[in-house]
RNA sequence: GCGGGUGUAGCUUAAUGGUAAAGCUGUAGCCUUCCAAGCUACUGACGAGGGUUCGAUUCCCUUCACCCGCUCCA
């Protein structure tokens, strides 16, 4: 359960995102566009540090995975094997009434499924579908299972075009039961026509509106027409799964192998919501991992453990985590087995990865729609096979919005005075935190402080993200790169520069954002004490 | 897509049918020998469009965005 202090928690979060410059709406100056979303300066930072540790452990340092970077405009034939096509471009309803939204496609059925729907079938069947039997079912059941259904709204006036209509065609013997139904719903037939009524409550749908969950473009000069559609990817699996074979044939890899993609995809979501968590532009870290049909559910297993301590090393802890096995139910039908890893959000346990084993589906489907073989011969067994894959498959953007949630800390420090105010820290591993070391002369208006500052920056801005800042007191610059998480500060002093003695000179005081404690270093053992901490 | 809420400077908050105020932040300068010190100056806002009005940030309508609840999430 949220809380009202998760939200305020939340919307402090949002505001020091703006602030320091993680994470802007996109075209903010124009009024927003729904559902997007810009990373600023920090935020940028922060994001590809995430993506460099996965590629880094993903790819660069497994020898059974290469990488991939497929393109974002995906042929149609693509998606129509995956099943994306058919799958995302149903026109919805909504109930006027009770505002459900469901699958045009789906209403008769679930009509005939209905509690309300059988008295009526009963009596149509047997010829029965007079005015007293009508106003019985419509005061009895249907007031019950079916309360906006206008015939039980408003008897009189229904009636009255039903009889109208029933004259007009020469009584109701040729009047199919889904048309009879449609007059059942229908108050006003002169302004809306045959009404369509909710499976749910009997009320009034509103026209099917397609909604596609797919972004369509179209390539080429011609223009709009049929042969010219295209889309941008719903998620990056696909290229992979179609590039599979050249990938095989080029990297000279054997069963088990995976193949990785970082990339963008889009989903125009119907309510995108809580920030940036779910987005209609997105960006996806998934590994496709290739295996023998009798290996897919071990691998799930390993790469649920694999993954989640992936989270632990990027310093989200275990018990913020949550695993969901997903039930058979909900799982899309062609997975043996799916978990989904979830965070402690303020706003609610959430998403952050699937691991599915996915069988061979993806690639079964592509070779069966381009007739050409996806197979694998293994030379040991001589057997051939078209490969299972198990897939995690991890939100950049959400993963980026949990480490923030995660970072984010207010503390209260009291000063040497007694006074005690409120420090924002941004707690994010070393690993990924947007800049690795802030850099400071003591004061600004000694210029040999400076000149050292400058020295030192430059020594260590080849390897990895610095900060270098002079302005204002040194304990307000400490504060800001708190602000920013920065794990740590480098202030260059006048024992840097040998005036009280040569055993300071060149060293500098390290400062570490989390306890605030402060030791003294030499400017040469820097490079080997940081970079560790931060790769 | 529906219902509810919110939109004034980067942030937090004022006021007003008649020149939009402040604190913090930011920037520049002075000062400053380790945790948002001080002084000076500056930048900077009524989400957008339309209507009513002599005049609208204020009243009305539309729209956009964000938050909450439903719904959706291959």
């Amino acid at each position: 359960m949220t809380t009202a202090t998760d939200h305020q928690r939340m919307e402090k979060i949002v505001s020091l995102c703006k602030r320091r410059g993680f994470i802007f709406q996109a075209a903010e100056i124009y009024g927003g566009l729904n559902g997007v979303w810009d990373f600023g300066p920090l935020g940028v930072e922060l994001k590809r540090n995430l993506k460099d540790y996965w590629w880094r452990v993903m790819v660069r340092e497994r020898d059974d995975v290469v990488g991939l970077d497929g393109s974002i405009l995906t042929h149609r034939a693509v998606l129509k094997a995956s099943g994306h096509e058919d799958t995302f471009s149903d026109p919805m309803s909504t109930c006027k009434h009770c505002k459900r939204l469901q699958r045009a496609d789906q209403i008769w059925p679930q009509i005939e499924q209905s509690d309300w729907y059988d008295a009526l079938a009963e009596m149509f069947a047997l010829g029965r579908l007079d005015t007293p039997n009508l106003q019985r079912w419509a005061e009895t059941k249907g007031r019950r299972d079916a309360p906006n259904l206008a015939i039980v709204r408003n008897f009189p006036v229904t009636l009255s075009w039903l009889s109208e209509r029933l004259e007009r065609t020469g009584g109701g013997a040729e009047l199919p039961m889904r048309e009879f139904v449609q007059h059942l719903a229908t108050e006003q037939f002169n302004q809306t026509g045959l009404v369509t009524p909710c499976p749910h409550c009997g009320g009034e749908l509103t026209e099917p509106r397609p909604f596609n969950l797919m972004f369509r473009t179209n390539m080429g000069a011609s223009g709009d027409d049929e042969t010219s559609i295209a889309y941008l990817r719903p998620e990056t699996a696909q290229s992979i799964f179609v590039q599979f074979k050249n990938v095989l044939d080029t990297a000279r890899k054997k069963l088990p192998f995976g193949i990785a993609q970082i990339g963008k995809a889009f989903r125009n979501e119907i309510n995108p919501r809580n920030y940036i968590f779910r987005s209609r532009e997105f960006e996806q870290m998934e590994l496709e991992y290739f295996c023998a049909p009798e290996d897919g559910m071990r691998l799930l297993d390993y790469w649920l453990e694999e993954r989640l301590r992936f989270y632990e090393n990027i310093g989200i802890p275990r018990a913020k985590l949550h695993v969901l096995t997903v039930p058979d139910a909900d799982r899309a039908f062609y997975s043996k087995g799916t978990y989904d890893i979830e965070y402690e959000f303020p706003f609610g346990v959430q998403e952050l990865e699937g691991v599915a084993y996915r069988t061979d589906y993806d690639l079964t489907q592509h070779q069966n729609a381009s007739g050409k073989p996806l197979e694998y011969f293994d030379e040991e067994t001589k057997a051939k096979f078209v490969p299972h894959v198990v897939e995690p498959s991890a939100g950049v953007d959400r993963t980026v919005l949990a480490l923030i949630c995660e970072a984010f800390a207010e503390e209260t420090v009291t000063d040497e005075k007694g006074k005690s105010e409120t420090r924002t820290v941004m707690r994010f591993h070393p690993r990924i935190a947007p800049v690795k070391v802030g850099v400071f002369p003591l004061l600004k208006n000694k210029p040999d402080l400076v000149a050292k500052a400058r020295e030192v920056h430059a020594l260590l801005k080849p390897h990895m993200m610095t900060f270098y800042d002079e302005a204002g007191a040194i304990g307000r610059r400490y504060r800001r790169q708190d602000e920013a998480g920065t794990p740590f500060g480098l202030t260059i002093d006048f024992e840097t520069l040998g005036e009280r003695g040569d055993e300071l000179r060149d060293t500098v005081t390290l400062r570490h954002r989390d306890s605030m404690q402060q030791e003294r270093v030499k400017i040469a053992d820097l490079l080997g004490k940081l970079l560790p901490q931060v790769m």
